[in-house]
Order: structure tokens, then C-alpha cells, then sequence
DNA sequence: CATGAATGAGTGTTCATTCAT
DNA sequence: AATGAATGAACACTCATTCAT
């Protein structure tokens, strides 16, 4: 939890006078951990029935100093997402890139996904669940969804050069397609309060994905 | 879909003798457009921000009015699911039931699907916005997609006992990337304001979910 | 309970035409069943607590019948005191008139008060409970307690004319301290929900009125 | 009776070194504001009609500032009685042991407690007339009277011992016999508004209790 | 007369946000 | 920077009262 805060501390201010130093890192110390009490109460009561109280005291901090550090109880919401769609997406690239195949690849970003998903189970309640509205947030996963589109997209034209996945594709539909049934099992897995494994479900899912349920259909990737 | 709504306010202005008969017309109307304006103020504010009183505005009642019609401001949300589940399964039924193949039955329960919501845009935004969370409407929701999965098994079954489907499919898994895939395109046009046609996409859906995105599969129906 | 109400009806008209014989006698249940359920309900759920529909429902009428009959809530309190006040004074007089001594006066007085609440619980919870606030009914109730201490002030003074009444008393107080000694044991067989015989308190009390509590206090009646 | 909000108030122009000592004042003194303020206005309105805003207002605090010291608008009534209950029970005692006479621990009890509520009318006024319901406050209201019963029990029995009572009593009954007497004794004096000396009247009570109204009663004590 | 559906004013309570310390 | 007490706007919900039928 704390791990992630120490890097960037690094990566934001290397050296620099003593004091300063020790109070950025209290800073980014606190501003975590407000980062990271939000997320949990979030999970545990739902954003609109958390308050700032509760996150105060789950930050062990005072309920003003939410207001030194964030705009509000949205924008607690909002950086959190802010922060991981960037650790995340490096994650997914770099996963990506590891693989050749089109097939392989989709395989890796499914995994690397319900890996992170599964790391952080608090993340996976609030985003699966409270950032699904159209009401609030909705840009911020509007822009994750279409970046996670974006990655598909790139796999699946790449399959349809390499030839392992068919042309006759209405490309905007697969991406829906994918990330909905990817969703869906992520979904599920919250729900079922995260008692089995969801990783696992990865290679079973692309399988779907690349041969769908239909008989005399032979294995693309053979 | 509005169908009851209409057949009542037709019977309003309808002559008839028995006061009984009015009042209960009347009851039915003014429940009927509270159970509307509530769903209408759900899809445009979000359940939590939408107030007892801009719903009473929208149904033309007192605030209240409300209370006599309804236990509290959840229990509009969930007695218009309850009400419009049944509905909705005859109609997946019904659907089901006049096809043959199990790809058949597959298509004409996602294309009646996207019709039921494409119909009633506002419930469509408020079931895919504000009933996903884990925290409320819950079981209400579960149960939904759990009587949807049963009809998408019984489908799968069907069609493998029949030669169509896959016999090694996991079928925990299929349910739900079908049903996540389905629920992700209605998601994207709710979200797209419904600028395009949802029902067109169910045949689409159907031949990914059958063939999958590799190469090699052939048409399984065919 | 309904007996009082058919003996008022006719006293007040004694014969008339059918309908309007029936439409009074109507009129004077309904108003009746209104005051009973009013009372039932207060001693129930408190004066403050209850509600008009609760009342309308025990009475049988319709909400709206209430306000026919009685100005409001408090109205009925007031009435339901304004009738039995003067049945019960009536019946305290004719106790009092039928004893020879003051002792005996006392006795009957007091003897008649208990058994006129024992036979009445839910008048003796509202009266005790709910009627002793400063800021209800006040007028009333001092009326009451006035005409009571009238009547105890009036045996006291034969008693003392007839001397087995000490002469040296501070009237003003006397008449409380009995009023208040009675009191408190009607309020505590209430609060023990009736459980013993209220009645059998009287002789005792006026024992203790008349005797005092202190030793070598020979028997005045003697 | 005022001793603790003469205290907080006194302490609150006082200077002093530490913060949190001058938070903790403020505190005690906000809170005891809003204890006080409470009672004036349910002695002002009645608990029912009292709101919270009245409260607030006669405190001097916002509405919400309420809630940080009590839970609800009852717990106000609950913990005035609950912390003056100790003070006067406290003085209660001492008034009994400084006494050697069953009769003069008698009449110092009464005294006593008439002193306290001629002290504080407020307190008298929301005592005597508002926790006297059936519904609310019962149970507090009862063990206060259930602990005022023994005590005066308890000085009978001693005085019975001691010989200047009589043994032929049924202790219940005499209990209330006190009780109620006095009770009716201050009710009248606050509905008289306090417009004459309530502590006068111990000395005549405690000679009707002990000698009753009756002749050829000697003097017990004598 | 009787009804009971409808009204909407009124209130307890919560909680995001501020600000003096 | 940090605090957390105080604020008061906001909202759900109740219920006495009215009035069209």
C-alpha cells in the first residue's frame, strides 16, 4: 500500500533540503493514505454512503485535512483512478509487448487485468461497482474503457495482419465484445467476495473470445 | 412496455359507473406515473441525487402523494423492477420458445433483450447505471441475472444436446460472457444517448458468441 | 363501553321521526365510537403519538368523519373529559350524600374514584399519563381537580363541625395532600398495568388520611 | 442545581495556559448550555412541541451542534435527569443522616426535596408534567421514584424501630401515600407559577403524614 | 353525511465544508 | 500544515386537515 508512494516520492523530488524533504514525503505520505482509506470506505460503504468522517478516520487524519490534500469526496475518488489507469496501463503495455501472437497477447492483457483486479480487491469493488454510473465519473472510466479499447483494437488488428483472427469484424462491437465479458467475470468475482481465483479465468475466457461456443469451429492458434 | 400506462390513462377518460372502478383507475394511473417519474428522475440525476420531491414535480403529485403509493424512495426503484422483470421474462420466454436451434434461441433472446431496453431508455440507463452496485438493489439485480444466465444455460444445453454448441464449454463462464458482453453493448449506448440502433447489434453479438473472433471456425449453423 | 352512549341518546330525543330517530342515533354512535376510539388509541400510543387515522381506523369511520364530529385531536380529549366528568361527579356526589360521617364521606368518595378508574383502565392511563402536562388540557384538568378538592374540602369541613375532623388544618394543602396520595396510587396500579384490585386501596388510604402514619394515635372515629 | 453551569461559565473567562484545558471547558459548557437551554424550552413548550431548532436557538448553537452532544432530542431530557438525579439524591442522603428522628428525617427529606425543585422551576415544570407519560421516559422516571419510595421506606422502618411509627402499615401503599402528596404539592405550586414559598409547605405535610387529619390524634414525637 | 385520497407544511437528522486556533 | 468543533443547508418522511365525489 505504501510501497507505491515511495516511488513516486522518489520520482517527484530527488534531494533536496531536509526539511523539505521529510515534509513532502509527509505530504505524499498523508495524501496515500487518504488516497487509500477513501478507497476502502468507498468498498466498504459505497461512495454515496461514505463520508468524510469515516475516511478521516480510516486515514487516521482530521476531517479538514481531507480538504488540504482534495476538492471533495468525488476528487478522492477521481485522483485514485487518475493514479492507478497509469500504473495499470504501463502494466498492460509492458505485457503486451512481452508476447507475439495476437491470441497470446489479448491472453496477457486479460491476465495482467484480472491480476491487478485481484491484487486490489477494494479497487476492483469501487470500480466495478460505484464508478459504473453515468452520473459521476463517467468520463474518467469513459476514457479508461476507451483506452482498454484501444489496447484490443490494436491486438486484434494485428491478429487480422498476422492472420490468426478473422477480417469479417465489426470492430467497434468486439471491443464491447471483450471488455464486457471481461467485466462481467470481474463482476462476478467481486460479488462472490473474491473466494476463488480470478486469474484463472483468463485462458478459458480468450478461448472463448477466440473460438467462441459454436461446434466444428478448429483451433485458430494450431 | 409503456403499455400499461397507456391502458390506463385510455380507461381514465372511459365512462363507467362504479366509482370503485375510477378510484382503482386512478390508483393504478397515479402509481404508474410516480413508478415513471421515478425512473425518469433515476436516469437523469442518479438514484442517490434525485430527491422525493422532483420526483413528486415530475409525477404531477404532492410529495407526499409518494408515501401513500410507496414505502420510500428505494422502493419505487424496486417495485418498478419487480414489476418489469416479469414482464421483460415472459417476453424472453415467449421468444425463446418460438425458435428452433439453440443459435436461434440465443439470437432471439438477445435481440428481444436489446429491444425491451431500447423501448424504455430510461430504465435501460438506470439498470445499467444505478443497479450495478453492490451495495443496493442487490439481490433484486442478482436475481435478474441470475433468471438470465438460467435462460442462456438452458439455451447452451439445449444446443449441445443438439450437436450446436461446444460440449467443453465451462459453463459458469459462458453465462457471463455472454451476459457481460450483451450487458457491455447496452452500456455503450446507453452511454452513446441511444444515437444508434441497439437491436442491430444482436445478430453480430450472436455470431461472436457462436464463431468467436480466430480464423478457421466454420459457421456451426451452417 | 357502549352502554353510556345508548342512555345518552335518549335523553337527548326521546322520539322522533324513524329517519331522523336513526340518523341521530347514527350520529350520536359514530360520535361516541370516535370518543372511545380515541381513547383506546391515546392510552395506547400517547396522546402525542397517536394519530387521526389510527383513531378513525379503530372507530371504523373514515379520516375525514373525525372532523365532523370534533374539532381536532385534543378536541376529543376534551370532550371525551367534558362527558365523563359530569357522569362521574354525579356518581361522587351520591356517594358522598348516602354516608353519614366525614370519615365515612371520605371513605365513599375515594372508594367511588377508584372504582370509577378501575372500570375504566384506559381512561385512568390517559387521565393519570397523559392529561397531567402543564401545557394540555391544563384548564380542564385544574377544573377537575377543583371540583375534587371542592368535594373533599366540603367533607372536611362537616368532619370539622362535626369534630372528628382536627380543626387546625392548612385547607389548601390537605385537599392536595389526599388528591395527590390518591393520585399516585391510581397512577401506580396503572403503571402495573391493573394487576390488583385498585378498589381495596381506599379503606387503607383513608386510614392513613385520617390516622396519620405517627404512633399513639388513638382511633378518632371511635 | 446551577452550581455546574455557574462553574463552566465562571471557568470560561478564566485564563488559562492549556489549549486543551479551554477546549474541554467549552466543551462542558456547550454541552451544558444545551442541557439547560433544553428544559426551558420544554418547560416553555411541552418535550413534543419542543424542536430542535427552538433548542438550538435558545443555546445559542446551530441546529447540527445538537448532535454532536446528544443523540436525539429525548437524550436531552434523558441525561438532564440522569445527571441531576445523582446531585439531588446525593443531597437527599445528606439531608436524611444529618437527622435523628424518623420524623425529622422525614421532614428533611421533604424539605430537601422541595428546596431542589423550588430552585430550578424549570426542571420542576418539565418533571412534574412531562415525564409523568406512561410512554416516554418511563423507566428513568420510574427508578427515580422507586429510589425516592425507599428512601422514604426506609425511614419508616426505622422509625418504626425506633417506636414514633405505627407497625400496623401497608409499606406500598404508604410510600405512595408520601409520595403522591408531596408530587401533588409541587404540581400545584408550579402551576400556581411559583408564586409562593413551596418549601413552607414541608413542615405541614410532614404533620399530615404523621398525625393525619383525625382528632384525639397525639402527637407522636411528643 | 361520509369518504379517503391528496396535500404540503413542518421537523429530526445528516454531513460536506469552513475556519479559528 | 493540521485540527475538529461548528455550521446550516438539504432531505426524507409524517400527518393533520381539506375537499371533490
Amino acid at each position: 500500500m505504501t510501497c507505491k508512494r515511495a516511488d513516486n516520492q522518489d520520482s517527484k523530488s530527488c534531494f533536496s533540503g531536509e526539511e523539505g524533504f521529510i515534509s513532502r514525503i509527509d505530504r505524499q505520505d498523508k495524501y496515500q493514505r487518504i488516497l487509500r482509506a477513501g478507497i476502502t470506505v468507498f468498498a466498504k460503504r459505497g461512495v454515496f454512503r461514505a463520508t468524510i468522517s469515516e475516511i478521516a478516520r480510516e486515514a487516521g487524519v482530521a476531517d479538514g485535512t481531507i480538504y488540504l490534500y482534495f476538492k471533495n469526496k468525488d476528487d478522492i475518488l477521481f485522483r485514485f483512478f487518475e493514479e492507478r489507469t497509469e500504473d495499470i496501463f504501463a502494466r498492460f503495455r509492458a505485457a503486451i509487448d512481452g508476447a507475439d501472437s495476437a491470441r497470446d497477447k489479448l491472453a496477457r492483457l486479460i491476465t495482467c487485468h484480472l491480476e491487478a483486479f485481484q491484487e486490489d480487491r477494494e479497487m476492483a469493488v469501487v470500480f466495478q461497482a460505484e464508478t459504473r454510473k453515468i452520473h459521476a465519473m463517467a468520463d474518467q472510466v469513459n476514457e479508461i474503457s476507451a483506452r482498454y479499447r484501444e489496447l484490443i483494437g490494436e491486438i486484434i488488428e494485428e491478429g487480422q495482419a498476422q492472420g490468426g483472427i478473422r477480417k469479417d469484424l465489426y470492430m467497434a462491437l468486439v471491443k464491447r465484445f471483450i471488455l464486457g465479458a471481461v467485466d462481467e467475470v470481474i463482476s462476478t468475482w467481486v460479488l462472490a467476495e473474491g473466494k476463488y481465483d480470478l486469474v484463472s479465468m483468463a485462458e478459458p475466457l480468450v478461448d472463448l473470445f477466440i473460438r467462441g461456443i459454436g461446434c466444428f469451429s478448429s483451433e485458430p492458434n494450431a
